[in-house]
DNA sequence: ATGAAAGCGCTAACAT
DNA sequence: ATGTTAGCGCTTTCAT
């Protein structure tokens, strides 16, 4: 009993963490012991575990995550780096300081705020996590907010010298950095590989192409569309290119010819695909049904046509790309592809575990499935489900 | 040449990773100078260090963590621990799996949809990626998708292990395990400590109590309101505390008596707010103005006002708190007082580094000023600022 | 079932 | 300025 409130006393004061030697000496066993008896429970006797149980209980121990991972080769934390492109302000010195009173300012509307990317990388962010935890692994972010070539890479390399694989999103670094992380770790890219093919990585991705040909096909089946005008992206995008590919497949796929269906180019922005659309309206080149190559866009023309009371989807339809939670709350709902976001960030974490416990293996690919979701800027009213 | 070239394919084939020995060797150093080049560059002569760089260019060295952590006694990780409450679903497998049409589903409208605190995370999250990234730290982050407490204070300890200090959402871990946790690594909680005061941890919150105290004051002063209700969170909120106690100290600075405000319960839930506001409609017991204790309150009360023709804010005034995105794309937007989350991850974070640079200091307590965001649903039409 | 001992890859005195 | 060496706290043979 004595020696109970000693060694807790001792242990309190000294500010010194306690390490497997004093767990070992504290239950008069080995280091090894200890260790056992952590990793693998029963290869201890049960009274063994027991006196080794109480002296970490008392000790308030914890083992060192370094020391293991240094002996284990192994240190069970995934690295996830994707850039996060709307960070660019407040970069400056953070100082904590209190004032008494609440900031009041009056909050007038705005209308340029349509950029929203960040619920991706959120949704990500979240699949990774939960996978990774549901395997007992931890994970380990970077949001990459740094700007300059030589910083990221720097960064990269800072991480990758401490997971055990490295989940890297679309184009958040450049080409040349991956070509140097992966000497050291297995990468696993999401959303796209450098040179948009196999350059041996792992890739994890969504299928663009297929779920935008069966919103097209969708529409020319059960509405018997056949005028349309796409909207497209930026060219540089891959995203943006599979999409227009799948349209064109799905109007080949019923004997139309995508040539004759008139592109206007949006950069994904909200201002830019209403202005086009207001131009359409003036001019008169109206469509019976306008595919956007994301929401933002849909949401854009949708306002265009609103302003100038064009019906939709009885006089245009719309419809969008993503999933995003605008495209659910805009009057009216947006006809989109939903990717699965958070199912993006399972798939690259269950697919780092796969290449982890297999090194040598072929390079792994995955595409989800996307879902076309039905709603009024297409369909018209859609009777409600669901509590309220 | 042959040397360069040996070498090269060397570290290419052997599928061991390089090591400080292997980069010294190389480069004709000892350890040691390998790593100081890389510790502190001024120690070593300019033409050392210019051997040493390409030593490690040809290897493709990338430091151990687990190794430096050890040896430094250090991680430069700073964990991130905030339990999330909407993950109960989707813990089933995941398999990766691919099919070649994309789904079709119709998708009903639906109106239970109001619960958002991701986005709460998601800002306090990047706050702490960004400060810690400009403080040279990297992020380790859990969502504690885990339930059982028994697990979660496994899963916490196991972070304790691998990180400088960590980060702790208020009540998103057990106080047992807090308690726990602090014998081995320094915790700067966020929004909260246990038992509400200092039980000696620092400290990073937002000050609800001055946010709330400043709206009603400028309910009262700038449209002269004198016949409030006010609807309120759940009893176990500390949040919902806070803001109440300032409702209350705004009423008396302006010689109100809080105790002849009607007080309604609504548990942060836009479908009880909605249905307790028709309930007022039913019974003609329609205050000046409905102060809500957060801002999905205050979408569910404009709902229920709106159905009954109800004007906002020419009827009734509505105010909301905590500035969610809803609060803005509603229609009209509420007038809320907007947490800054960003800034509380930020915060968090530099607590962290102070605590550790400091370990034997006074526990730091840092409040954080919010800002009354003054919208149409007091103010009635707004003139727009801003690009569009 | 348990213990002894040899690393794991690095940092930081301490020498030179 | 550079090299030598002793740990850092653990895992993992290899004995016993």
């Amino acid at each position: 009993m004595i020696q109970f409130i000693s060694s807790l006393l001792g242990a309190m004061v000294s500010s010194k963490k306690p390490t497997v030697y004093d767990v070992a000496r504290e239950a008069g066993v080995s280091i090894a012991s200890v260790s056992r008896s952590l990793r693998k429970p029963d290869s201890v006797r049960p009274a063994t575990r027991e006196l080794i149980d109480q002296a970490i209980e008392r000790l308030g121990y914890v083992p060192s995550g370094s020391a293991q991972s240094l002996a284990a080769r192994r240190t069970g934390v995934i690295g996830l780096f994707m850039s996060n492109l709307d960070e660019l302000d407040d970069l400056s010195d953070f100082t904590l300081s209190s004032v008494d009173e609440a900031n009041v300012e009056f909050d007038p509307p705005r209308r340029d705020n349509h950029h929203n990317d960040s619920l991706y990388f959120d949704q990500v962010l979240r699949g990774c996590e939960l996978e990774t935890w549901r395997r007992g692994l931890s994970l380990m972010v970077n949001l990459g907010l740094n700007r300059n070539e030589k910083g990221l890479t720097q960064l990269a390399s800072d991480m990758a010298g401490k997971v055990d694989g490295l989940i890297v999103m679309a184009r958040s670094v450049p080409d040349s950095t991956l070509e140097f992380l992966r000497r050291r770790v297995p990468v696993v890219m999401v959303a796209d590989a450098p040179s948009d093919n196999e350059s041996g990585y792992d890739l994890v991705r969504v299928s663009n192409r297929k779920g935008m040909r069966t919103l097209v096909q969708h529409l020319i089946d059960r509405h018997h569309i056949d005028d349309f005008a796409y909207i497209a992206g930026p060219d540089d995008s891959p995203d943006n290119h599979k999409r227009y590919v799948g349209f064109c497949e799905g109007l080949r796929s019923r004997n139309m010819n995508p040539e004759t269906v008139p592109i206007y180019r949006a950069e994904f922005s909200w201002t830019i695909a209403r202005t086009i659309t207001q131009d359409m309206i003036s001019r008169h080149k109206i469509p019976r049904a306008l595919v956007c190559a994301n929401d933002q866009m849909a949401l854009g023309v949708c306002r265009a046509l609103m302003d100038n009371d064009i019906r939709i989807p009885q006089d245009v339809i719309v419809t969008g790309f993503d999933g995003i939670k605008e495209s659910e709350t805009n009057e009216p709902r947006i006809t989109t592809v939903r990717q699965p976001m958070r199912n993006l960030g399972r798939a690259a974490v269950s697919t780092m575990v796969q290449r982890l416990e297999n090194p040598d293996a072929e390079p792994f690919s995955t595409e989800l499935p996307v879902t076309l979701l039905l709603r009024e800027s297409s369909e018209g009213r859609i009777p409600a489900r669901g509590g309220d």
